[in-house]
DNA sequence: TTCTGGCATATTGTATACAAAATGCAAGTC
DNA sequence: GACTTGCATTTTGTATACAATATGCCAGAA
């Protein structure tokens, strides 16, 4: 043979539970500074506490979770300062990963890349917010694989694993819109002129823009007091 | 009172097996590939399967282990792409605490990095190599403390740690060395002068001429064949 | 009333027993 | 001789029992 490996994917336990436990995190079943009881926790999921605390492990890795010795483990409550400490690193590493894609992209990736934006541009036109979403996620995913750094995308996805469990829907203004759709065709360009520091400073400057989206819409929440913050 | 804890520090066990674990695989005890017996280990150790297996899991986190399901775990053996990949994550987070810091930082923090540098200088003229590395490693922590971002910090010595366990002593030759000091210089005045966008293109080059470094050192081993990679 | 101390209960931490899977070896087959 | 097949052994995976720790309550003292 080869030597090529064709590995099936077999969930073990604790990823299972811990797949899980992400998924009730994110939909706001386990709200922020919730307090995971191992036992009750084991009987909902069917599974026994030893398998439990390794998915423990594995999201408090994640920063999803905490753990406090003998004092078991709670969803994280993410402040402000947290929210935007992650969209500093993941500016700078969108910002690499447009600049590893202009070393690596070929013109074939161009027109891709150009496709998906008329596609997203129709979605706009179109008011079409799901497609928007759908497309813009294919995009950021190609400008990634462009990157080809293995380190840089799993190390994003953790970030932006995190903060997917604030569960904000940012609520996306037409102007906003506007703007960001602008902003994916200027980047497209810059890759296309192969121009790195123009497609970095775009991508820095987007992920900026959400990130005050972000805490803007945090701040309201959290004026909801849906945010599980301490009120003095 | 006032509300503000001060948690004495209690490693748990897992904690503590894993922290022995990151030192026996840094310290080479545990190579690159090896294959880690739980038994075995839980027995050398002194501690049983189960908080072993959560520093597994912990350990697998942080990418120093890999697991596979019903295969136990192992030493990961890094690639060079893996290494190439780490370093160029590792020097845009340390450009963006460069930009952070220049954003954060007071006269006062400017007059002890000076001081630092100083004392680095110092070690550098008596050839003073561990005296050297422990300037250079202060102020590492002190840009990065300046950037005041734990998100950013954290992933750095996640990264960090990784490629310590590749246990190079990057062979720091005297020209090297000269410049190194050198870029320290000029990244203590760029943060001095404010100029973020300097600081950063110092750091990411100062980062990069690491990275090559560390590629022919594990180039070296790799002829040497130490580094446990497959030979065709 | 407020604080302290001690006890009962609940919860997490660790070890271990049992189950499931993988590995290695040897006998049998082509 | 090389390849398969089945079995014994080893190793990992999971559940559970027991130990250690934390929590909450209540009585008693300041």
């Amino acid at each position: 043979m080869d030597g090529s490996v064709f590995p099936i994917a077999r969930s073990t336990l604790p990823e299972a539970a811990a797949e899980r436990l992400r998924a009730l995190i994110i939909e706001g079943d386990l709200p922020p500074g919730a307090k995971l009881n191992e036992r009750e926790l084991s009987e909902r999921l069917g599974v026994s506490r030893t398998p439990l605390r390794e998915a423990f492990r594995m999201l408090a890795a994640d920063g999803l979770l905490v753990q406090l010795p003998n004092r078991g483990a709670q969803v994280v409550a993410l402040s402000a300062a947290d929210v935007r400490g992650a969209f500093e690193v993941m500016g700078a590493l969108e910002g690499l990963a447009g600049e590893l894609a202009v070393a690596r992209v070929t013109d074939a990736d161009i027109g891709d890349l150009k496709a998906l934006q008329a596609e997203m541009e129709a979605a706009h036109a179109g008011r079409d917010l799901p497609a928007y979403y759908r497309i813009n996620r294919l995009i950021h995913d190609r400008l990634n694989a462009l990157a080809d750094n293995a380190v840089l995308q799993q190390t994003y996805r953790t970030l932006n694993a995190r903060l997917h469990a604030l569960r904000f829907r940012s609520n996306l203004n037409p102007a906003k819109w506007d703007q960001a759709v602008a902003e994916h065709r200027a980047m497209i360009e810059a890759l296309a002129a192969r121009d790195g520091a123009a497609l970095r400073d775009l991508l820095v400057g987007h992920l900026r823009a959400k990130q005050q989206a972000v805490l803007d819409s945090m701040k309201n929440k959290d004026d909801k007091n849906l945010q599980g913050g301490k009120v003095p």
